[in-house]
RNA sequence: GCGGGUGUAGCCAAAUUGGUAAAGGCGCACGGCUUAGAACCGUGUGGGGAAACCCUUGGAGGUUCGAGUCCUCCCAUCCGCACCA
């Protein structure tokens, strides 16, 4: 049925331009390197490149230097899963994946610069994310604690909090979360495979990203990014100003004996508005644990309730997915009364303490005031135990008479019920009972520290080492930096353990080692680092690769940072493009570079899908880009998938359309062996090199094109000499790179064409001689007429109202309104 | 619940940013070429109606001479976050 179509056809000139300089200065066009983890690449991963790669081949057509790299992301638990599943050793595994997938980066002929290539598992790579992790240590950015942790119960490791990610598979959850049931602290699947994650206590290191979450916010304004990237990330770093209240414990607490530990009691509130309404204290049972240990007597069945909630806050492990209910765990509200009371600080009033099960361990104080009238939660568990509800904010204040609430009043308003307060604007009121009490202001987030340790094996070593107290007793001593990298030693065994501990804890070749400081026995860190630290910084790598001496040169750095233009996938909002933005500004604040932003521009592609799902080998509805390209040759392929869709909106991939993209490629062959004729129309011309520069500017590749298309069917019917032709050839050039290449040569040119010079346009040349003028009555088209481009009003007003159709139409009236639209329209209003 | 996106022919989509709705592609129909088919080329292709015309951008209102586009309220769907005080 179709024609054998050649795999390349013609061979494509790759110039990294590193070294030959254009005038227009430099490009950094980057893209996501994949990850290495399946047999090879996804069509979505050459749906990104070939987007990615159309704007970069422009910008070095419109004489910018641009360097556009690419590498392989192949450390880390994606690369590992995949080994483990079909019983290869990761590192083997990576050796020949790796010929692989570079053999199917070169095919799908994008204007990579080869010889900067990466790869993140490569020693002489991974060697300076372990110096990376060293100078976090050095600075006290990577620290060691005990924490309440993400556990993966199927990878068997512990994850970051940006790496547990909202339960999407299953839609009755989903639907029951959308109703507003919660999950309870620690829900959520595992980021790689799906699995619902647990809380485990575990001393993990972290790195300290909280330091930056203001940074981190606030800069999110000076960069072009994709605006819902933006905004996931600002959610995820979740901002909330407030003030901090201490409760008095120091009276007679009976029998209790609270007071002579715990003194006060201090919660985080935004509404400090609302403090004349807080009618009981709410502590998480993680705190009234910490009061348990630290002494506090408490009555037997409130020591029962503390123990019950922090069991149920675990999530049993098991090789099945927890069900819905051990899912939700904790999501029915549930308390106890302590028999301690606190003092309200406004007015004096003894209020109730209760452990309450919905109260967070690990946001602001662990422990809240309850103001039931304003806050749903509290308005519930309120109304569950009979406790007082406190009306303090009226939303018709002059009135004075509040309803009785059926539900928490949230809304701003007036206070009531707040004694010297009464009246003022609840706005204001939050500044000004802070400020009498005094309260502090502090400002939250949602962020929590990077989860840098990872129990696994491929990776590279955390390079740390403990000196314990037998001997040295030096603590933690990072690995000095002559000594990186710490290989990872070639184990036989590399499945993850279960035990906490790294497969690495097994090689006791490995662990054994000497202090760095003392030089007594010392053991090494065996947990391996997060594969997201291996890609929050190869894109600093790139322009100095070979570097030995550091981790990347300052020139490299000088010549092509920061990045100018990055595309990938928006499912990394909250993980990777936090994380280098992160990394920046820590690399800013060594001395290293002078931005603290890495990617001035970023956007997202959409996602391609296959008959209306998203691709899985589950679903086994994975299309193999191979096979297209073998069909087809890379440029039919490259183009059919950016005219599936708007590029940042993503599609379906359907293989009907593709032979429509196969005519179009046919046709341009043709027509480079056409008699030559004179130039002609000019307007088509000017027009298509308008609508496609601006639309790849766009990245609205599927709109550009359509314009080629027209544009190949107006040279077709037309006189048109080789000049029009090379235009049309230059501006196919980043779609169709091979097929543009050769005609290219066949016109007599030397030179590549994606060394040429982007064709420009005449803005005057884009408008035609005429236009159709359409006309209207009451804004409904009754008729239409050609007029010269720049035909004043009253002309076409005239002209309008001659046309026989019109005149029957109107039949005498005068109208009461004419408005005409320059070369547009006339309408005539009755 | 909060935040963001999307909704246009049979399908993918476009619309100069408030000015002819449906460009371009797929599919389909008819025709040409051909012994025949494939490929290729040409023409047509939202719905109703014999026609004049009327209707049509998820739904209902509104602003305007004029609304796919702006405003209000719904509906569907996708994505992110979520007991964050």
């Amino acid at each position: 049925m179709q024609k054998k179509r050649p795999k390349t056809e013609e061979k494509l000139i790759y110039e990294p331009d590193l070294d030959s300089p254009r005038g227009k200065g430099k490009f950094y066009n980057l893209m996501m390197f994949p990850y290495l983890s399946a047999e090879g690449l996804h069509v979505g991963n050459m749906y990104a490149f070939v987007g990615a790669d159309i704007y970069g081949r422009k910008k070095r057509m419109e004489g910018f230097d641009v360097f556009e790299p690419i590498g392989l992301d192949g450390f880390g638990i994606h690369s590992e899963n995949y080994a483990l599943k079909i019983g290869k050793h990761p590192k083997k595994l990576a050796a020949l994946t790796q010929k692989h997938f570079y053999k199917q980066l070169e095919s799908i002929g994008n204007g990579f610069a080869w010889d900067e290539r990466l790869e993140t598992y490569d020693p002489a790579y991974y060697r300076w994310t372990q110096w990376i992790f060293v100078q976090m240590f050095k600075k006290g950015l990577a620290y060691r604690k005990k924490a309440k942790v993400n556990w993966c119960p199927k990878c068997l490791t512990v994850l970051a909090d940006e790496q547990v990610l909202a339960p999407a598979r299953r839609p009755a959850l989903r639907r029951r979360l959308r109703q507003g049931e919660s999950l309870g602290e620690g829900g959520g699947e595992c980021e790689r495979c799906g699995t619902m994650v647990i809380k485990k206590e575990l001393e993990q290191w972290f790195f300290k990203i909280t330091d930056y979450a203001e940074r981190l916010l606030n800069d999110l304004e000076k960069i072009d990014w994709s605006e819902n990237v933006k905004i996931a990330q600002k959610n995820w770093i979740g901002r909330s100003e407030g003030a901090l209240i201490s409760f008095d414990l120091k009276f007679k607490n009976e029998n209790l004996k609270i007071s002579e530990t715990i003194k006060f009691i201090e919660v985080f509130t935004t509404r400090p508005d609302t403090l004349f309404g807080a009618t009981y204290i709410a502590i998480s049972p993680e705190l009234a644990k910490s009061w348990l240990d630290s002494g506090w007597q408490a009555p037997a069945d409130v020591g029962a309730f503390i123990g019950e909630c922090l069991k149920a806050r675990e999530v049993p492990q098991t090789d099945e997915e927890p069900s819905f209910a051990e899912a939700t765990a904790g999501k029915e509200k549930t308390g106890i009364f302590t028999g301690v009371y606190a003092l309200n600080p406004a007015n004096q009033e003894k209020i109730p303490v209760w452990v309450a099960n919905y109260v967070l361990a690990g946001y602001g104080t662990g422990a809240i005031m309850a103001v039931p009238a304003h806050d749903r939660r509290d308005f519930e568990f309120a109304k569950k135990y009979g406790l007082p509800i406190k009306i303090v904010i009226c939303p018709h204040y002059p009135e004075k008479t509040c309803p009785m609430l059926d539900a928490a009043y949230e809304g701003e308003g007036h206070l009531v019920g707040s004694g010297e307060f009464d009246g003022v604007p609840s706005e204001e009121a939050k500044r000004k009972i802070a400020e009498k009490i005094g309260a502090t202001i502090k400002v939250n987030y949602h962020l929590r520290d990077w989860l840098i340790s990872r129990q696994r094996y491929w990776g590279p070593p955390i390079p740390m080492i403990f000196c314990g107290p037998p001997v040295g007793g030096c603590g933690w001593q990072p690995v000095p930096e002559e000594d990186l990298p710490v290989l990872l030693p070639d184990v036989k065994d590399f499945h993850p353990t279960g035990t906490d501990q790294s497969p690495l804890a097994t090689v006791e070749s490995f662990v054994k080692t000497k202090c760095p400081k003392c030089g007594g026995e010392a053991r090494r860190e065996t947990d391996v680092s997060d594969t997201f630290l291996d890609s929050a910084w190869y894109f600093f790598r790139y322009p100095d690769v070979k570097n030995k001496k550091e981790p990347f040169g300052k020139l490299g750095a000088k010549t092509w940072l920061p990045v100018d233009m990055y595309i990938g996938g928006a499912e990394h909002a909250v993980l990777h493009l936090l994380y280098t933005r992160f990394i920046t500004k820590v690399f800013h604040d060594w001395g290293l570079v002078d931005f603290d932003e890495p990617f001035k521009k970023f956007r997202a592609h959409g996602l391609l899908i296959k008959d209306g799902a998203k691709m899985s080998k589950s679903k086994g509805n994975v299309v193999n880009p191979d096979d297209y390209i073998k069909k087809y040759g890379a440029d039919v392929f490259r183009m059919y998938l950016m005219f599936l869709g708007p590029f940042e909106q993503g599609g379906d991939f359907r293989d009907e359309g593709i032979a429509g993209i196969a005519r179009f490629l046919e046709r341009v062959k043709k027509l480079a062996k056409k008699e030559w004729g004179a130039s002609a129309d000019e307007t088509i011309l000017h027009r298509s090199v308008k609508k496609i520069s601006d639309d790849i500017e766009g990245l609205h590749y599927n709109t550009a094109i359509a314009q080629l298309m027209m544009l190949l069917s107006a040279l077709e019917k037309m006189e048109c000499d080789r000049a029009s032709v090379k235009v049309f050839l230059k501006l196919l050039a980043p779609f169709a790179p091979f097929i543009a290449e050769g005609l290219w040569h066949k016109l007599g040119e030397k030179e590549s064409v994606h060394r040429a010079e982007w064709p420009t346009y005449d803005e005057s040349k884009t408008r035609s001689a005429t236009a159709t003028i359409v006309v209207q009555i009451n804004g409904k088209v009754r008729d239409r007429f050609e007029a010269e481009t720049g035909t004043g009003d009253v002309e076409l007003k005239a002209k309008a109202l001659e046309l026989p159709k019109i005149k029957k139409l109107i039949g005498g009236k005068a109208p009461a309104n004419i408005i005409v639209i320059k070369d547009r329209l006339v309408n005539i209003v009755l």
